[in-house]
DNA sequence: CTCTCAATGATAATTATTATTAATTGAAGC
DNA sequence: GCTTCAATTAATAATAATTATCATTGAGAG
Protein backbone atom coordinates (compact mmCIF):
# COMPACT_ATOMS: atom_id res chain seq x y z
CA UNK A 1 0.00 0.00 0.00
CA UNK A 2 2.18 2.52 1.29
CA UNK A 3 5.10 3.05 -0.92
CA UNK A 4 7.69 4.36 1.81
CA UNK A 5 6.37 1.83 4.16
CA UNK A 6 7.53 -1.14 1.55
CA UNK A 7 10.61 0.86 1.03
CA UNK A 8 11.55 0.56 4.54
CA UNK A 9 10.50 -3.02 4.91
CA UNK A 10 12.41 -3.89 1.86
CA UNK A 11 15.48 -2.46 4.03
CA UNK A 12 14.22 -4.19 6.65
CA UNK A 13 13.45 -1.51 8.55
CA UNK A 14 10.83 -1.23 10.97
CA UNK A 15 8.00 1.06 9.85
CA UNK A 16 7.78 2.79 13.17
CA UNK A 17 5.83 5.80 13.12
CA UNK A 18 8.86 8.58 13.85
CA UNK A 19 10.69 6.73 11.02
CA UNK A 20 8.11 6.99 8.53
CA UNK A 21 6.67 10.57 9.43
CA UNK A 22 10.94 11.53 8.79
CA UNK A 23 10.76 9.62 5.27
CA UNK A 24 7.75 10.79 4.26
CA UNK A 25 8.48 14.61 4.99
CA UNK A 26 11.83 14.36 3.39
CA UNK A 27 9.97 12.77 0.19
CA UNK A 28 7.29 15.18 0.14
CA UNK A 29 9.42 18.35 0.71
CA UNK A 30 11.81 19.72 -2.28
CA UNK A 31 13.32 22.04 0.48
CA UNK A 32 16.87 20.39 0.94
CA UNK A 33 16.03 20.23 5.02
CA UNK A 34 18.74 19.61 7.48
CA UNK A 35 18.15 17.95 11.11
CA UNK A 36 17.11 20.89 12.75
CA UNK A 37 14.78 21.80 10.23
CA UNK A 38 13.14 18.13 9.83
CA UNK A 39 12.95 18.18 13.54
CA UNK A 40 11.44 21.53 13.52
CA UNK A 41 8.78 20.70 11.39
CA UNK A 42 7.95 17.29 13.05
CA UNK A 43 7.48 18.78 16.17
CA UNK A 44 3.81 19.50 16.52
CA UNK A 45 2.69 16.38 15.39
CA UNK A 46 5.64 14.49 17.53
CA UNK A 47 6.42 16.14 20.68
CA UNK A 48 8.00 13.67 22.06
CA UNK A 49 10.08 13.04 19.10
CA UNK A 50 14.14 13.25 19.94
CA UNK A 51 16.98 15.20 17.54
CA UNK A 52 19.04 12.23 18.06
CA UNK A 53 16.18 9.72 17.07
CA UNK A 54 16.11 12.21 13.84
CA UNK A 55 19.71 12.04 13.30
CA UNK A 56 19.96 7.88 13.38
CA UNK A 57 16.57 7.43 11.02
CA UNK A 58 18.54 9.77 8.59
CA UNK A 59 21.47 8.09 8.81
CA UNK A 60 20.22 4.60 8.56
CA UNK A 61 17.87 6.15 5.52
CA UNK A 62 20.68 7.10 3.90
CA UNK A 63 22.78 3.75 4.42
CA UNK A 64 20.29 1.99 2.86
CA UNK A 65 20.36 4.40 -0.13
CA UNK A 66 16.74 6.06 0.66
CA UNK A 67 17.82 9.38 0.67
CA UNK A 68 20.79 11.20 -0.05
CA UNK A 69 22.50 13.25 2.18
CA UNK A 70 25.14 16.10 0.70
CA UNK A 71 26.58 19.25 2.00
CA UNK A 72 27.29 22.05 0.45
CA UNK A 73 29.21 24.09 2.20
CA UNK A 74 27.23 24.35 4.84
CA UNK A 75 27.56 23.96 8.52
CA UNK A 76 25.28 21.27 8.82
CA UNK A 77 24.50 18.37 6.13
CA UNK A 78 21.22 18.61 4.26
CA UNK A 79 18.59 15.48 3.10
CA UNK A 80 16.91 14.92 0.00
CA UNK A 81 14.32 11.75 -1.03
CA UNK A 82 13.99 11.87 -4.69
CA UNK A 83 16.86 9.48 -5.36
CA UNK A 84 16.85 9.88 -9.72
CA UNK A 85 20.13 11.65 -10.58
CA UNK A 86 20.10 15.81 -10.43
CA UNK A 87 21.91 18.53 -9.45
CA UNK A 88 21.75 21.02 -7.00
CA UNK A 89 21.76 25.01 -7.63
CA UNK A 90 23.23 26.61 -4.31
CA UNK A 91 22.01 30.52 -4.23
CA UNK A 92 24.49 32.07 -1.66
CA UNK A 93 22.61 34.48 -1.06
CA UNK A 94 19.37 33.16 0.49
CA UNK A 95 20.57 29.87 0.42
CA UNK A 96 17.86 27.69 -0.97
CA UNK A 97 18.79 24.71 -3.35
CA UNK A 98 17.16 24.19 -6.06
CA UNK A 99 17.05 20.67 -7.88
CA UNK A 100 17.26 20.60 -12.18
CA UNK A 101 16.48 17.63 -13.60
CA UNK A 102 18.24 18.33 -16.99
CA UNK A 103 20.26 15.58 -18.21
CA UNK A 104 23.97 16.44 -18.01
CA UNK A 105 24.94 13.04 -19.99
CA UNK A 106 28.17 11.70 -18.08
CA UNK A 107 28.45 8.18 -19.44
CA UNK A 108 31.83 8.84 -21.01
CA UNK A 109 33.51 11.10 -18.01
CA UNK A 110 32.88 7.79 -15.92
CA UNK A 111 33.82 5.51 -19.29
CA UNK A 112 36.97 7.51 -19.30
CA UNK A 113 37.92 7.09 -15.57
CA UNK A 114 37.81 3.86 -15.25
CA UNK A 115 39.52 3.48 -18.59
CA UNK A 116 42.55 6.23 -17.41
CA UNK A 117 42.58 6.22 -13.86
CA UNK A 118 41.12 2.86 -13.22
CA UNK A 119 38.46 4.42 -10.69
CA UNK A 120 35.27 3.49 -10.37
CA UNK A 121 32.26 5.52 -9.91
CA UNK A 122 29.56 4.28 -8.27
CA UNK A 123 27.93 7.55 -7.53
CA UNK A 124 28.10 11.42 -8.30
CA UNK A 125 26.76 15.02 -7.45
CA UNK A 126 26.67 18.30 -9.18
CA UNK A 127 26.92 21.24 -7.85
CA UNK A 128 26.00 24.94 -8.77
CA UNK A 129 26.55 27.66 -6.46
CA UNK A 130 25.11 31.53 -7.73
CA UNK A 131 22.44 33.90 -7.45
CA UNK A 132 18.57 32.64 -7.90
CA UNK A 133 16.37 35.20 -9.98
CA UNK A 134 14.64 36.08 -6.91
CA UNK A 135 17.53 37.26 -4.79
CA UNK A 136 18.82 39.24 -8.50
CA UNK A 137 15.87 40.93 -8.47
CA UNK A 138 15.82 42.24 -5.17
CA UNK A 139 19.59 43.31 -5.73
CA UNK A 140 18.14 45.66 -8.48
CA UNK A 141 16.17 47.82 -5.88
CA UNK B 1 59.02 37.61 -7.09
CA UNK B 2 57.27 35.01 -4.87
CA UNK B 3 54.05 34.44 -6.95
CA UNK B 4 52.05 33.61 -3.95
CA UNK B 5 53.30 36.60 -2.20
CA UNK B 6 52.10 38.50 -4.60
CA UNK B 7 48.74 37.06 -5.03
CA UNK B 8 48.50 37.79 -1.13
CA UNK B 9 49.72 41.22 -1.82
CA UNK B 10 46.96 41.28 -4.27
CA UNK B 11 44.30 40.63 -1.72
CA UNK B 12 45.54 42.98 0.69
CA UNK B 13 46.21 40.27 3.21
CA UNK B 14 49.63 40.58 5.07
CA UNK B 15 52.59 38.36 3.74
CA UNK B 16 53.26 36.70 7.39
CA UNK B 17 55.09 34.07 8.09
CA UNK B 18 52.44 31.54 8.88
CA UNK B 19 50.43 32.69 6.10
CA UNK B 20 52.70 32.55 3.60
CA UNK B 21 53.87 28.74 5.02
CA UNK B 22 49.73 27.30 5.05
CA UNK B 23 49.24 28.92 1.00
CA UNK B 24 52.71 27.49 -0.46
CA UNK B 25 51.86 23.94 2.07
CA UNK B 26 48.91 23.83 -0.27
CA UNK B 27 49.96 25.44 -3.56
CA UNK B 28 52.48 22.60 -3.28
CA UNK B 29 50.17 19.49 -2.50
CA UNK B 30 47.65 17.70 -4.11
CA UNK B 31 46.56 16.06 -1.16
CA UNK B 32 43.48 18.24 -0.28
CA UNK B 33 44.50 18.26 2.97
CA UNK B 34 41.92 18.78 6.32
CA UNK B 35 43.01 21.95 8.67
CA UNK B 36 44.25 19.04 11.13
CA UNK B 37 46.77 17.83 8.24
CA UNK B 38 48.12 21.04 7.83
CA UNK B 39 48.54 21.36 11.38
CA UNK B 40 50.55 18.70 11.89
CA UNK B 41 52.31 19.04 8.43
CA UNK B 42 53.84 22.13 9.14
CA UNK B 43 53.77 21.86 13.33
CA UNK B 44 57.72 20.82 12.21
CA UNK B 45 58.66 24.52 10.70
CA UNK B 46 56.05 26.65 12.86
CA UNK B 47 56.00 25.11 16.03
CA UNK B 48 54.41 27.88 17.74
CA UNK B 49 51.80 28.37 15.02
CA UNK B 50 48.59 27.55 16.15
CA UNK B 51 45.35 25.80 15.00
CA UNK B 52 43.49 28.58 15.26
CA UNK B 53 46.03 30.17 13.19
CA UNK B 54 45.46 27.53 10.30
CA UNK B 55 41.63 27.70 10.48
CA UNK B 56 41.63 31.60 10.13
CA UNK B 57 44.06 31.88 7.86
CA UNK B 58 42.28 28.90 5.50
CA UNK B 59 39.30 31.09 5.83
CA UNK B 60 40.33 34.01 4.63
CA UNK B 61 42.09 33.01 1.69
CA UNK B 62 38.72 31.30 0.73
CA UNK B 63 37.38 34.64 0.86
CA UNK B 64 39.99 35.92 -1.17
CA UNK B 65 39.57 33.42 -3.77
CA UNK B 66 42.89 31.88 -3.35
CA UNK B 67 42.03 28.22 -2.25
CA UNK B 68 39.02 26.38 -2.86
CA UNK B 69 37.15 24.71 0.45
CA UNK B 70 34.86 21.77 -0.10
CA UNK B 71 33.96 18.92 1.66
CA UNK B 72 33.20 15.13 0.28
CA UNK B 73 30.45 14.00 2.96
CA UNK B 74 33.31 13.09 5.49
CA UNK B 75 33.61 15.05 8.86
CA UNK B 76 36.06 18.00 8.12
CA UNK B 77 36.57 19.81 5.01
CA UNK B 78 39.09 20.05 2.78
CA UNK B 79 41.31 22.98 0.81
CA UNK B 80 43.17 23.04 -2.49
CA UNK B 81 44.78 25.66 -3.97
CA UNK B 82 44.77 24.65 -7.21
CA UNK B 83 42.29 26.75 -8.89
CA UNK B 84 41.73 25.67 -12.19
CA UNK B 85 38.36 24.21 -12.80
CA UNK B 86 38.23 20.29 -12.23
CA UNK B 87 36.52 17.26 -10.93
CA UNK B 88 37.48 15.83 -7.37
CA UNK B 89 37.04 11.78 -7.01
CA UNK B 90 36.56 10.50 -3.77
CA UNK B 91 37.59 6.74 -2.97
CA UNK B 92 35.05 5.85 -0.62
CA UNK B 93 37.58 3.10 1.09
CA UNK B 94 40.97 4.44 1.53
CA UNK B 95 38.81 8.58 1.18
CA UNK B 96 41.54 9.54 -0.61
CA UNK B 97 41.09 12.36 -3.50
CA UNK B 98 42.48 12.41 -6.79
CA UNK B 99 41.98 15.43 -9.56
CA UNK B 100 40.47 14.96 -12.99
CA UNK B 101 41.48 17.80 -14.80
CA UNK B 102 40.16 16.89 -18.36
CA UNK B 103 36.91 19.24 -19.88
CA UNK B 104 33.84 19.10 -19.38
CA UNK B 105 32.05 21.41 -20.87
CA UNK B 106 29.10 23.16 -18.86
CA UNK B 107 28.76 26.41 -20.88
CA UNK B 108 25.77 24.89 -22.13
CA UNK B 109 24.10 23.81 -18.85
CA UNK B 110 25.19 27.44 -17.19
CA UNK B 111 23.51 29.07 -20.22
CA UNK B 112 20.46 27.06 -19.79
CA UNK B 113 20.05 27.75 -16.01
CA UNK B 114 20.53 31.17 -16.39
CA UNK B 115 17.93 30.92 -19.21
CA UNK B 116 15.44 28.54 -17.75
CA UNK B 117 15.83 29.50 -13.77
CA UNK B 118 17.41 32.77 -14.05
CA UNK B 119 20.09 30.96 -11.66
CA UNK B 120 23.32 32.89 -12.45
CA UNK B 121 25.87 30.68 -11.68
CA UNK B 122 29.08 31.87 -10.53
CA UNK B 123 30.96 28.72 -9.46
CA UNK B 124 30.32 24.85 -9.63
CA UNK B 125 31.83 21.57 -8.48
CA UNK B 126 31.51 18.19 -9.56
CA UNK B 127 32.56 14.94 -7.52
CA UNK B 128 32.48 11.41 -8.46
CA UNK B 129 32.60 8.78 -6.01
CA UNK B 130 33.86 5.12 -5.84
CA UNK B 131 36.60 3.23 -5.52
CA UNK B 132 40.42 3.63 -6.62
CA UNK B 133 42.89 1.43 -8.81
CA UNK B 134 44.68 0.93 -5.39
CA UNK B 135 42.05 -0.36 -3.39
CA UNK B 136 40.44 -2.51 -6.05
CA UNK B 137 43.86 -4.20 -6.45
CA UNK B 138 43.48 -4.81 -2.46
CA UNK B 139 39.74 -6.52 -3.28
CA UNK B 140 41.29 -9.17 -4.99
CA UNK B 141 42.96 -10.72 -2.50
C1' DC C 1 62.73 53.81 13.46
C1' DT C 2 58.25 54.20 15.02
C1' DC C 3 53.46 53.62 14.92
C1' DT C 4 49.31 51.30 13.90
C1' DC C 5 46.29 47.92 12.88
C1' DA C 6 45.78 43.43 11.22
C1' DA C 7 47.46 38.87 12.40
C1' DT C 8 48.67 35.52 15.74
C1' DG C 9 48.48 32.24 19.75
C1' DA C 10 46.22 30.44 23.66
C1' DT C 11 42.17 28.99 25.09
C1' DA C 12 37.23 29.20 25.93
C1' DA C 13 32.87 28.65 23.74
C1' DT C 14 29.80 26.99 20.39
C1' DT C 15 27.69 23.94 17.19
C1' DA C 16 26.85 19.70 14.76
C1' DT C 17 27.00 15.07 15.36
C1' DT C 18 27.65 10.59 17.70
C1' DA C 19 27.65 7.42 21.67
C1' DT C 20 25.48 5.57 25.78
C1' DT C 21 21.98 3.66 28.27
C1' DA C 22 17.64 2.56 29.96
C1' DA C 23 12.95 2.28 28.68
C1' DT C 24 9.68 1.36 25.05
C1' DT C 25 7.64 -0.65 21.11
C1' DG C 26 6.83 -3.21 16.69
C1' DA C 27 6.78 -7.69 14.54
C1' DA C 28 6.67 -12.63 14.36
C1' DG C 29 5.29 -16.80 16.27
C1' DC C 30 2.29 -19.14 19.23
C1' DG D 1 -4.88 -11.61 21.51
C1' DC D 2 -0.45 -12.57 24.34
C1' DT D 3 4.75 -13.09 24.77
C1' DT D 4 9.17 -12.51 23.64
C1' DC D 5 13.02 -10.34 21.68
C1' DA D 6 15.49 -7.45 19.10
C1' DA D 7 15.11 -2.97 17.13
C1' DT D 8 13.93 1.65 18.14
C1' DT D 9 13.41 5.50 20.83
C1' DA D 10 14.29 9.48 24.18
C1' DA D 11 17.22 11.66 27.17
C1' DT D 12 21.46 13.06 27.86
C1' DA D 13 26.44 12.82 27.99
C1' DA D 14 30.39 12.95 25.08
C1' DT D 15 33.06 14.12 21.12
C1' DA D 16 34.90 16.59 17.29
C1' DA D 17 35.09 20.43 14.19
C1' DT D 18 34.92 25.09 14.03
C1' DT D 19 34.48 29.82 15.73
C1' DA D 20 34.96 33.57 19.14
C1' DT D 21 37.61 36.15 22.57
C1' DC D 22 41.31 38.78 23.84
C1' DA D 23 45.95 39.97 24.99
C1' DT D 24 50.25 40.14 22.44
C1' DT D 25 53.03 40.58 18.37
C1' DG D 26 54.93 41.92 14.09
C1' DA D 27 54.34 43.50 8.97
C1' DG D 28 54.43 47.34 6.45
C1' DA D 29 53.38 52.32 5.77
C1' DG D 30 55.19 56.68 6.64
Amino acid sequence: MNKLAENLKASKLKVTPQRLAIYSYLANTNEHPTVETIYNSLKADYPAMSLATVYKTVASLRDNHLIKEFNLGEDSNRYDAHMENHCHLLCTRCHRVFDYYGDIDLKSVIYELKGTFGFETNAFDMNFYGICEECAKENNN
